[in-house]
DNA sequence: ATGGCAGAAGCATTCTGA
């Protein structure tokens, strides 16, 4: 089974290239991010005509997640608990659609674009702190279920310094602060492991680079796109790749997809579902 | 310190991203 991620940075500009993707990998489960489309306009129909099922959760010109599935798509939750429920948002508070869920054959799919947060010491950062903090009480919620899961996105944070091109310029500031490595991996707790360094512990493997300065020829980027697993998803888990020819396409995303492969031949998922509906207050 | 590049909105230019 493979379970991929792609920040598209627009689905309506990378359409063509998203489909073609889908068409030669043929993986079971897609989760897009920065979509940038209103529910509205979102091109489902697209996805439908080669086979696959499509929930989506986004707003006009920024943010927006999907999930793009072979298989049925089940108990899908739209953001944080309650968050769907809340009264229209005014302008000013710029309700952010940034996370989406859903249970496909048995794995608990859980879709994040995490806030960039600009710099250390903006309003922007705050959010992001506080996303983060509902990001952990999200997953302590979601690991008492008991369900396989797997947790993947753009998390705008690179945890380690070997996911840095340059560490000793970056470190310590945006998406590599002390704070926000020590956010995600609270969030993240034992619970999850990722899976890109179950394989590689090496620095030089991106999943973004800049558009501006040259960064991709010069190889100049971060790995800040991540797949993590619950532990009892682990023993699955036969490879986890970036897919980096995807950022020499034309008019490419500034983010190159993710993908593990999930072979169930010899461990079946067995899970009983409590029917404990915590997210849907 | 600033801009580089790209997309959306919408039609000139600003806002946002990372």
């Amino acid at each position: 089974m493979l379970i991929a991620s792609w920040n598209v940075n627009s689905i309506r500009s990378r359409l063509s290239q998203v489909i073609k993707w889908l068409e030669d990998e043929q993986p079971e489960v897609l989760c897009l991010q920065e979509t940038k489309v209103s529910d509205k306009d979102f091109p489902y129909k697209t996805f439908e005509n080669i086979g696959y099922d499509v929930k989506f959760y986004g707003q006009k010109s920024y943010n927006g997640v999907a999930i793009i599935s072979k298989d049925n798509i089940a108990d899908i939750r739209y953001g944080f608990p309650g968050e769907l429920n809340q009264l229209e948002i005014s302008e000013e508070l710029h309700f952010q659609k940034r996370i989406i869920s859903g249970l496909i054959n048995g794995i608990r799919i859980i879709n994040v674009y995490v806030p960039n947060g600009s710099s250390l010491n903006s309003e922007k950062f705050n959010y992001k702190v506080n996303w983060l903090a509902m990001l952990n009480e999200y997953l302590v919620k979601q690991s008492k279920r008991g369900e396989p899961t797997c947790l993947l996105g753009d998390f705008n944070i690179a945890l380690d310094d070997n996911d840095i091109y340059a560490p000793d310029k970056f470190t310590g500031s945006i998406m590599a602060s002390e704070i926000e490595r020590k956010m995600l991996r609270e969030a993240l707790g034992s619970r999850f492991k990722d899976s890109f360094r179950v394989f590689e512990k090496c620095s030089g493997h991106w999943s973004w680079w800049d558009y501006r300065n040259n960064s991709f020829e010069l190889n100049k980027g971060w790995r800040i796109d991540h797949i993590y697993l619950s532990n009892n998803l682990l023993s699955n888990l036969k490879s986890s790749v970036i897919e980096r020819s995807q950022r020499e396409n034309n008019q490419p995303s500034d983010h190159a997809p993710i993908m593990i492969n999930l072979d169930f031949q010899e461990n079946l998922i067995e899970f009983e579902d409590d029917d404990d509906d915590i997210f849907n207050l």
